[in-house]
DNA sequence: AGCCAGGCTACCG
DNA sequence: CGGTAGCATGGC
């Protein structure tokens, strides 16, 4: 069998595995098998800041920080551009490295407010300073619904462990991998790259029961 | 009690 | 260029 060919049957049996994931809360909620999110542009805002916040950290600690800064009233472009830094900093303490994110949540703020409205490409979020290509994958597809594929530590785990892809190979390169393989849907990648963490997951925990 | 989480930048050789 | 220290917190 081909490799590339796999790939979308190892989504179908994930998929019968563990059910539909719901990726991303929204409003504190997950909404497993409802790809329909954003509905609104605070929402959209807000998937946004949760991506930078996550970077590196627990989903855990990123959630909380988007929470604080919720409460603080500045889940806004605006208000988040304007407001003191050690408000910011001490608003997304849970989410670990606070100096950095603060700067890295102004910077965003101010590019989304410049963006007035209309969606970014990927080469603009990359030219943000502490947007990667993982944060600004998951910012086109999470936020705005463009079908790119987020690569992650455990797709790169879990698909070189199936000899599928090189462990060592370069980011894009796996993008490639998978976005070459499969329908090109925004909904589905929604979906996979959920089940990839969710089945690496089990496998830790399987491991540590051992 | 250390290791690791839904990474990225800066700097080193 | 590729490799890696540094960034900070919290859960296990």
């Amino acid at each position: 069998m081909e490799k590339g060919s796999r790939i979308l049957q190892i989504y179908h049996s994930l998929l019968e595995k563990y059910g539909t994931q719901g990726w991303w809360p929204i409003g504190g909620k997950y909404h497993p098998a409802d790809y329909s999110f954003p509905k609104n542009g605070k929402q959209r805002f807000e998937i946004c800041i949760g991506a930078i916040l996550a970077q590196s950290i627990s989903w855990k600690g990123a959630e909380k920080a988007v929470m604080n800064l919720r409460k603080a009233g500045l889940m806004d472009a605006g208000k988040l551009l304007r407001a003191p830094m050690p408000k910011l900093k001490s608003a997304i303490v849970p989410a670990g490295y606070f100096n950095q994110k603060a700067r890295k949540l102004k910077e965003f703020a101010r590019f989304y407010l410049a963006l007035n409205g209309r969606a970014p490409s990927r080469e603009e979020l990359l030219s943000i300073w502490g947007i990667g290509k993982e944060t600004a994958d998951s910012i086109l597809l999470y936020a705005y619904g463009v079908p790119t594929f987020v690569v992650d530590a455990y797709a790169r785990r879990v698909f070189s462990g199936l000899r599928l892809v090189r462990r060592d190979a370069d980011y894009d390169k796996i993008k490639q991998f998978f976005e070459g393989n499969l329908p090109k849907d925004a909904a589905l990648f929604n979906e996979y790259h959920a089940l990839i963490v969710r089945h690496a997951k089990e496998m830790k925990k399987k491991k540590a029961a051992n």
